[in-house]
DNA sequence: CAAAGCATCCAAAGCGCTTTGAATTTCTCA
DNA sequence: TGAGAAATTCAAAGCGCTTTGGATGCTTTG
């Protein structure tokens, strides 16, 4: 059935019909009330393409994941970030589109998804340090918003971040008031901006008590449970091991948390482990008494805040651009306790 | 730049400049040279909403995820999926749009997909016994693919399966063949299809031994971590604990896991611990010797797969029906071994 | 009571593409 | 060389919707 179908059925222009299902006043509500009943009879829901074709909006927003070639994975951290943008989709009337791509072509999805106008609108994941997207985004004039920031970038665009510095250095702080000296940080990738930051967080609690930086207390890869399984156990071999780790994705501390184990180390006794926790729905942080003890903030939140912030711009070109900085919660589980005392 | 400026450039007709860059025959090969070079200097990409009204095809597929309310959760499976149904979209121009949604309202958007055009195919999700989405989406005339099969539904569709029953069976005699007399299952939501098909599994390989089954052993819900913990540790609660766990997957394996490391057992020598393996990137089961003893199948492997029959199916909607029986490897690692004697 | 205003409704153009049917040009080869 | 075939190109219709710019009839109001 479609807008032609319709009319005729009605005896009325195809004008009225459109209007009248669009919500427009230059119809009566007797008529409306017609035609509103004679559409949901014959199932009527209008041709998304021809819509689009007419009103220039595609009424879908982009996202697209990166692919590396050569860690080819998809962060389960974005699963639940979709979810939480999917709501607000759905109670939006937006489709969600999804490009999964080699990280070479990610600026040629982006030029397609504006000249093809296959997107009304991106949101932008991962960003990096010095992030090139921002610029080519501005400059293709496709609306985004960012999940993060990009540290070195300085025109003004949307975004919504976890105070990862803070969070890090709060992290530390309680660590090293626990008595721990050596505190080894698993992060995610560096050139990641979150993991930039979060470094910087775990460095300003270590300069604020006048303390060096030991580089073989650092890690940096793609945060998968194998990693902190294989960075923890290396930190421990060396001769001065760490007492206590930082650890930037509870996937990564369950890589953590099986090294120690496999040692015959109890966490929160013999070692120490602080958790960035995303709030995964399958993975939990515990059910009453956290597991580990985190710095948390949940990502499908943000994907619920990011695209309504989305939508809104899209909506409204002309309103200002927004910023919005969250704070985490440190909540103490039971994965922290004093440094034990060489004895 | 559209069809009609990029016409204008040339000196030719829409017609000619629309046949030269869909690779139609009747052009000559000069001008289609030409054609392509100046399209390609103006960045010219047709817009996907004309083409598709003209063409009366979207490009595009979908994936509805049901998000219920009472667990509302994205399964991280999924994320690997798409990871895999990805790579095929990008390299056959397909877009893939995803629907977040409540599962009451899973039948309003099939066919909404369908009546608005919004995608030329759907791979279907997660299905359960008798599910009622097959019979939907034949009546609405909506290619599809299923990600497993449906038990209790007759019809002829095109799927996709890993040998659900063949694996668990193989992996319960594995145990039984260790010695093990009392394992207990932890397994998926039953309503699911899979999950049913694994219970077969396990009752198979009982019944063939002449062993009763003890529903004290038996545990079903949302596949998290927290459920493989708490299963674990009610059923290691029991007066007639197991000593083995055969688990539906690795995310809940972590769980069981973690039970096993509270109470000081050690897995593979106290407790033995079967999983299934869905080899998903962020979470691999070790490096080199496997962390779990596990029944494997790649779900980025079933997404490709999967993705690459819709396509085939969308573009000859003549051919044959497809079904795909995948066998999965049982591989050891180091979370099995004999029981123990109650010495 | 005529003119103005208002509420309703409609015809037709246009969004950017594909494709049909026809026109034009270029080849072939008797 | 010229007619028919083949190759190349084009004008225009059509995909299903929105929206502009009227039309039409009814109600007010001076």
């Amino acid at each position: 059935m479609n807008l032609k179908g319709l009319s005729e059925i009605l005896g009325l222009s195809q004008t009225t019909v459109s209007r009248a299902l669009n919500g427009y006043p230059e119809v009566s509500e007797t008529t409306r009330k017609k035609i509103l009943a004679v559409a949901a009879e014959h199932n009527y829901s209008p041709n998304a393409r021809a819509k689009g074709l007419a009103t220039g909006r595609s009424n879908a927003i982009g996202h697209v994941i990166p692919n590396a070639t050569q860690h080819e994975m998809v962060n389960p951290i974005f699963g639940d970030f979709i979810a939480g943008a999917g709501e607000v989709y759905a109670a939006n009337n937006y489709e969600m589109v999804l490009s999964i791509v080699a990280d070479v072509d990610e600026e040629k999805v982006y030029r397609a998804f504006k000249t093809r106008g296959t997107v009304d609108g991106v949101i932008l994941h991962g960003p990096k340090m010095n992030d090139t997207r921002i610029a080519l985004l501005e400059e293709i004039g496709l609306p985004f918003v960012v999940h993060g920031r990009a540290s070195g970038i300085d025109s003004d665009y949307s975004w919504l971040d976890v105070n990862n510095r803070s969070a890090f250095r709060r992290a530390t702080d309680f660590l090293l008031d626990l008595g721990h000296r050596r505190i080894g940080l698993i992060n995610g990738l560096e050139t990641m901006d979150f993991a930039y930051r979060r470094r910087r967080g775990y460095e300003d609690a270590l300069t604020a008590r006048s303390m060096s930086l030991d580089t073989d207390l650092l890690r940096t890869d793609e945060m998968t449970e194998g990693f902190g399984y294989s960075s923890t156990t290396e930190m421990l071999n060396q001769p001065n091991p760490p007492t206590a780790f930082l650890v930037s994705s509870i996937i990564s501390a369950l890589g953590v948390r099986r090294a120690l184990e496999e040692r015959g180390l109890q966490m929160g006794r013999d070692v120490s482990v602080i958790t960035f926790d995303d709030g995964l729905s399958y993975l939990a942080n515990g059910a009453d008494v956290p597991i580990f003890t985190a710095t948390r903030s949940s990502v499908r939140d943000a994907g619920r805040a990011l695209s309504e912030m989305l939508v809104a711009q899209i909506n409204n070109p002309d309103a200002p651009l927004q910023k919005r900085l969250l704070e985490v919660e440190l909540t103490v589980g039971r994965s922290t306790g004093p440094a034990p005392t060489s004895a």
